[in-house]
DNA sequence: CGGTATCCTTCGCGATACTG
DNA sequence: CAGTATCGCGAAGGATACCG
């Protein structure tokens, strides 16, 4: 990750950090364990691959996903969440989505 | 809010609204209750009044903000919390601040 | 299948000027 | 002091082609 600025509160890293259109996302779709690069970008609407990757690597770098190579063939790469940050971070994506839900309800919505 | 895209999934939509550069900061600076517009504009370093302005009308459409008016003279006008969605989403916006400050600790980083 | 590189477009946001 | 309107730039991200 690089640094954009001077931040002036730690809340302004982790909100930098998220703030790309897919990294909360993935993480998302990381929850209920680990995913390899085609399951996430099936399950992932309208995401395209250089997002993906280049999110994973940022995701990587903050220690909020694991990447795990397989050795042989066929290639097999799995990422999934971290057990200290990872974890946490969902906890925070947890309530976003249970508001998310509510507001969906409040205001007749539907996927 | 203007509604952007079709949302596949409930947390989409609060990402979505969330993703600006300001919301969260603007969120968390109200955390210990009340604040005028030139208070916020003061403790929020980097902003300007018109983006202040924006993302306050939209976190009270949203319903995380409350406005009060009070009458009289000189006008004064104090932006809150509500105390339902807003309290929730301070929630999460807690544990990213401490995401935040762990992160910050581990790399030697300081304010 | 997993990953990198390049080009091009969109739009978030900053600057600035104006109104009640 | 509170709020609205306009304009332009730069970065985020989409499309696409190529490599191991």
């Amino acid at each position: 990750m690089k640094i954009r600025r001077r931040y002036t509160c730690p809340l302004e890293i982790v909100h930098d950090f998220l703030r790309g259109k897919w990294k909360t996302i993935i993480l998302y779709q990381l929850k209920h364990g680990p995913k390899s690069l085609t399951e996430l970008e099936k399950c992932i609407v309208g995401i395209n691959q250089k997002m993906l990757i280049q999110d994973l690597a940022d995701l990587i770098e903050f220690q909020v996903v694991n990447k795990i190579k397989y050795e042989g063939y066929p290639l097999k790469v799995e990422y999934s969440l971290t057990a200290e940050r990872g974890q946490k971070i969902i906890e925070a994506i947890n309530i976003l989505q249970s508001i998310g839900k509510e507001y969906m309800n409040e205001n007749g919505m539907k996927i």
